[in-house]
Formats: C-alpha cells, structure tokens, sequence
DNA sequence: CTTAAACTATACCAAATGAGTAAACAATAT
DNA sequence: ATATTGTTTACTCATTTGGTATAGTTTAAG
C-alpha cells in the first residue's frame, strides 16, 4: 500500500522542470544531482513520463529534459499514472475475477473501496506542480 | 500502490464475522468457505487480527474466531494496519532517510503525501463493519 | 562529416515481497 | 483419551522492486 521508488523519483524530477525558466531544457545528469536519484535509474523512469506527455526529451549535445505543458496541466496523479500505470487500490478494482463476491451486487467492501479509490484519485489530482512549486 | 490480497481476505473474514449473530463462534473452513479464501492462508492471517485486538480464537473442538469488538468499532483502517502495519503512503514517510530533501522545511512533494495520506487514513477509518454490514 | 554529448532500448541482476502450502504443535470439548 | 480446531514456523515459487550495464541513436558543433 504505497507509492514506489520510482514513482517517487519521477514526483521530483517532474517538481525539478517545473522550476526551471519556461524553456529551459535540463539534462538527466542535473536532475539526478538535484534530486538525489541514481542517474541510470531516472534514465529508465523519464520514458514514461514521455510517452505520457507529461515531458519531452531532446537528444544531442545540449540535449535533456522539458515539460510538455505547463505545470499547471500536470497533477501528482499524472505522474502516478505514468509510471505505475493504471491506478487501483484493489487488484478485484483491477479485474472482476478477482473479486471472490463478484457479479452484481458487488460486495460491500468491493463498493467502498471503489468509492475511497475514486476520492483518493481526485485528491492526488488536485494536486499539480505548479501549486507544488510555489 | 494498492491493498494486498492477504488485507483484502482480512476484510472479507471480519465482515463474515461482523455478520453472524452476536455470540456466534465461526470455525476457519466456515468463514474461507463462504468468503472464498483459501483456508491455509486465512489461519496465517488471522493471528494478525487477534494481536489487534479485532477478533478473539477459541481453540478446540466447536472453537473458531468470534469479533473482540463491536463491528461498529472495527474500521477498514483497522483490518489494514493488522494485516500490513503501520499505513504510509511513500517510504519517505516512514523514514525520513529516504527522503532526497530531508530536515525541515520538508520538500513540497512530502508535504503534499503526508496530507493525502491523512485523509486516505480518515476515510478507510470511516467504514466501520456495521457500516458494510448492513 | 566526424565526434562527443546527450537520450533510448534491452537486458540483466540481487533482494524483497506476495501468495500460498506444509508440518509439527497446543488447547479443549466430549 | 482423542478427535477437532487454532498456532507457529518454515518453506516454496513467482513477481516486483530498485538498480546497473551495454549497445545503439540522435544531434550540435567543429
């Protein structure tokens, strides 16, 4: 029941562009000192933040890191996402077949869990990096 | 980032209980039975519950596992930290040496953690049994 | 048009966790 | 005494986690 390390990491490199003058592009090797994250490491999670939209890369000399939209498009959830991939508090959330009281009516603790998950998503969605940075 | 299977079977075992009627002792094979939880699994978590003070065990013949409490005073956050341990929602929040941007003032992204956490926490403690039962 | 500086894609690895099983033990009603 | 029921501990196997390594691709600059 938590968040993982590189989810974590990719929290606080998404917070580290968000910092940056608006056109600043930062390469992978800054971010990992900043943001005390094992450079190979980060390297491997900032495709995902890619293939979200969430950042866009530029390769080359002078190459690196920059958001693709503004930090106020972007919420902790996006991140969650990007990384862990669809998010679920119960793996019966995930796939019905593993609900031992599946088919409707779904069993009571089924419904609350639904209903913590969606309000705990909203809450991981209010937040987003430009409300982090300040 | 989700529950475990263990917590999940945890839940579905009180909430059997917390549905008997008051003073009713339920053998192991009865609740995996009717919860569909493999029963060699389920006797390894319920001493979980009884070291929370959930659910009391009579051993012997015509024994089984009866609630400790009223089911209105058993939450899901109850059942989770039995089964899994102290809720947190980022190691960072369990030991502040993982965090990269430790000693106060905490970084934005712990902060922000530490609130949803709560509320997470709040709203799992506002499901009692009583509540699911009915 | 070569080169060095970046990112990308795979593959690999050790340790931890998850989900479940097994066997020997302890308590208790009859 | 004994069969029934929970307790304890250990074991197993697969997956996930957190991280490293290596080879490859793109691109600015000389």
């Amino acid at each position: 029941m938590n968040i993982n390390q590189a989810t974590d990491y990719g929290f606080r490199a998404v917070l580290h562009l968000a910092e940056q003058a608006k056109g600043e592009v930062v390469e992978a090797q800054a971010i990992a000192q900043s943001q005390a994250i094992p450079m190979r490491f980060l390297l491997k999670i900032m495709p995902s933040l890619i293939k979200a939209g969430i950042v866009r890369s530029q390769r080359g000399v002078g190459g690196g890191y920059i958001l693709a939209k503004d930090p106020g498009e972007i919420t902790l959830l996006d991140v969650i996402e990007a990384v862990e991939g669809p998010f679920h508090l119960n793996r019966c959330l995930t796939d019905e077949s593993f609900c031992s009281k599946n088919g409707p009516p779904h069993c009571k603790v089924h419904q609350a869990l639904e209903d913590i998950q969606q309000r705990l998503m909203q809450d991981f969605q209010s937040y987003t990096f430009a409300k982090l940075r300040d």
